[in-house]
DNA sequence: AGTATTTCGGATATATATATCCTATTTATG
DNA sequence: CATAAATAGGATATATATATCCGAAATACT
């Protein structure tokens, strides 16, 4: 069998999107957190998730803030001018909205693999849906008990 | 950095597509081909290429023969009742139509992740794709030059 | 200045996907 | 029956993603 256990986006990505949300909702609150404090509330190994917060730091989607009192925050005013498309591209980079989706070197009109018309519809999908969704109602959701970061 | 080289399909499940695809075609001609052949042809490794012609030999999407003469086919008949869909399951299972595009456990409208109404709404997109793409049209995009399965 | 706290970053370990190799088994043909 | 040709499948190797560890650097407070 060759089954996977994943699918679009790697767990680093994933770490790296509810994490970015667990940020922005106590930045709001004017509260600093740290690695151990975020894994424990989106279920992920705490210093895995370090590195993905050091990367969302130097691509400026996050801030740290080294020493005593220190931690993660985000700038209450980027919030809502955060684009899921950002954090996905910070970690994932860019071939899921870019690349065949049979593997061919590049995704090209005018060399298309066999299921280029009816991927590239999806796939388009995907990258407008990440690109219109900000983190702000991500979090919001959260807060508002609509959705979860765990389980 | 933790970019990824993937998406959405695993290498196996890309070769396992494309494959099937050459081998479709082939069989309208009536001739059996070789996993030699058919790594040629998608551009794939061949020992590798072999594994996932097993796998789908028995999950009944195509016929091996062995011994002299003997090569990979698909029933005539057959061709245009295979959907994209089966060949995805068959190595990559269906979490691709199932899980939380955050890892959750399980996607769950009753206890959704952050982005779970948006994300629901591209895989049942993708999922419809693939179910309704039929073996025989990607085949014969190919016959006609209208499509590529390699470079 | 000293200390506790916290991120940063290199090095290393583990799990999984991808790829290769070699032998056994099957089968058409001479 | 012998031989050649072809798939089946176990064992192994390599590449990549995921995960852990530990010391260095920075910062707030005493
Ligand atoms: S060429 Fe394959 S998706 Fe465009
Ligand atoms: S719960 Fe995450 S996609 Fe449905």
């Amino acid at each position: 069998m060759y089954y996977n256990y994943w699918f679009v986006f790697s767990k680093a990505c994933e770490y790296g999107i509810k994490a970015t949300i667990f940020i922005a909702i106590n930045s709001y609150d004017g509260r600093r957190v740290s690695p151990k404090e975020i894994s424990k509330e989106i279920d992920s190994p705490t210093a895995f998730t370090a590195k993905i917060l050091q990367d969302l730091v130097r691509h400026h989607i996050i801030k740290s803030v080294k020493g005593a009192y220190g931690g993660f925050e985000i700038d209450k005013d980027t919030i809502s001018k955060i684009k899921l498309a950002q954090i996905v591209n910070a970690i994932d980079g860019d071939q899921i909205y870019k690349g065949c989706g049979l593997g061919l070197q590049s995704c090209n009109e005018a060399h298309p693999c066999p299921v280029h018309d009816k991927f590239k519809l999806v796939r388009d999908d995907l990258k407008f849906m990440l690109e219109h969704t900000s983190l702000e109602e991500l979090a919001l959701n959260i807060t508002s008990g609509a959705s979860f970061l765990k389980i």
